[in-house]
DNA sequence: TTAATTGCAAAAGTTTTGCACTGGC
DNA sequence: GCCAGTGCAAAACTTTTGCAATTAA
């Protein structure tokens, strides 16, 4: 559903980092893109033991963070669960599900943006990210 | 800053809810209050001890649900902090700096309400609410 | 070589659970 | 007397840290 940066690219950028390219570190990247969406960092574990590609879990920690700092990868935080992590992406924001727990990306019209500088300005706060997110019952759940 | 309900219309619904009036409660519902602003549940509990009303870390935490779940109280998340607590109010949301970790109330001059409404029929999602907050640097540490 | 990366063990921190006791109404 | 509320001890989890061993470049 989203465009995600191509492997070389993300490549090209932890190698300008001074980052290396380890068996570890790949099969993070490729699951983290093979979902596509937000995961666990415990649900990434086990992605990648049952992929064969098995990592520790502080490993895992580490690489995420590496990610995040890279701009590679985004975290989430919603209320009463673990961090999630995504590939950065098109920009967009999720509807969670307080019922079942599942949650879709969703693409909001408002210019956030815009009104980011506007606050900004007036609170004389320098805006760099804002986190956008949604509760409520899926259909499912409704 | 922000108007929060009076002590009566709080322990009226806390009545209606079949809750007690107790000492730990008006104490944490009195600390809450007082705050006015986010609040974590660690820096409640040393507050309560503070002010010469101790109460168990388990209570502060079981309270806050009840808060939560009555509608008295938010809960909100940022990345890589624990959950912070207020009192409901006027409806508003946060700038959090990365730097010292302060944060800052802000009104959002976006009807987000009305955009919930749309997304949520587009999605065939029911929205009950959302967290909006602002990452950034402050005016000290720009 | 040599600095980044990894795994393991342990710690830190938050939040939850079970259970017996207390206290509001 | 009930049953909500409380404290204590222990557990469950997530996330971080220290350190020695490995390994990509």
């Amino acid at each position: 559903m989203f465009v995600h940066m191509d492997k070389l690219a993300i490549m090209e950028k932890i190698k300008a980092l001074g980052g290396r390219q380890t068996r570890v570190r790949k099969a993070i990247i490729g699951e983290l893109a093979k979902k596509g969406e937000l995961i666990s960092a415990s649900e990434l574990l086990a992605r990648l033991d049952k992929a064969g590609e098995p990592a520790d879990r502080t490993t895992v920690y580490r690489e995420l963070a590496f990610l995040k700092k890279a701009g590679l990868a985004r975290e989430i935080v919603f209320r009463g669960r673990p961090s999630l992590f995504e590939m950065e992406g098109e920009h967009h924001h999720h509807l969670v599900c307080q019922g079942c727990g599942a949650f879709a990306p969703v693409k909001v019209p408002i210019e956030l943006c815009r009104q980011e500088e506007r606050i900004g300005k007036k609170e004389k706060f320098k805006i760099t990210s804002h986190s956008l997110e949604f509760y409520g019952l899926c259909r499912k759940c409704q």
